[in-house]
DNA sequence: CATAGTGTACTACCGGAATAGTACACCGAC
DNA sequence: GTCGGTGTACTATTCCGGTAGTACACTATG
């Protein structure tokens, strides 16, 4: 269980977010059963409650699919997983491009930087 | 007043950062005044106790020093600043990498983004 | 001295997040 | 039908962030 929780943010904002990262990355893969309510709130030491308001607020998104008696699921629709794939990628390039414009690196540093995240990207698979 | 808050954190706690990063770029020198409790609550449209609390947690750090009747000031600890903005250099690095590491880009996508930030890196200044 | 501008402390109140507990309607399997 | 597992709805409570308003001690300026 890969996740911990940023105490200045809601719970329940951390769990959509989590289960978007998962389905997005294919761990999750469309039509699939997301845990239970109680298990999952279980799992992440929560309240069931916390866990809904997750649920509720993705099904609201169309991220999620419900079958009452059943269990909640991903959506099929792989296209809107693509697109939301898309959007977190480059949320992640403009959030990293505004925090380092605002710290202004010299010259040096920048190449300092491009240096590690090209290492990174190609050492970690 | 560039100053855009995240409705889904502690206003006091944004503008605790939004200080560090005007200090740590160096719009803010050692030693300079930041505004009065109650002119920055007016500039931001937020409570004054709510700026008061973010310049007492950031007094707690030492980042920042009160003379009582005078106002509250920049500490004058140059090295202080400088570790802090290497500080939020390398978090700004391993978030960023942690969020690719998720969406397990393609190569291709992986070589894409590297263009993106070598161009903006370079281009912006 | 008086005044205005500092930070600071305090009370009161409101709203949202989170917890705890209970209850209900639905589904599948025995 | 019964039973266990689903999502869902609801109340009550606690905690914390934020607001509003007041008051006080201090400093610089005149």
């Amino acid at each position: 269980m890969g996740l911990r929780f940023d105490p200045t943010r809601p719970i329940y904002l951390q769990i959509m977010e989590w289960i978007k990262r998962q389905a997005v990355r294919g761990v999750l893969r469309p039509g699939d059963r997301v845990p239970s309510v109680r298990d999952l709130a279980r799992e992440l030491q929560v309240n069931p409650n916390t866990v809904a308001r997750a649920y509720r607020e993705l099904e609201r998104e169309g991220f999620l699919f419900t079958l009452r008696g059943q269990g909640t699921f991903i959506t099929r629709d792989a296209a809107r997983l693509a697109r939301e794939r898309q959007r977190l990628l480059e949320q992640a390039v403009q959030h990293f491009l505004e925090g380092l414009r605002e710290l202004q690196p010299s010259p040096e540093e920048a190449e300092r930087l491009m240096e590690i995240l090209r290492r990174q990207l190609h050492d970690d698979r």
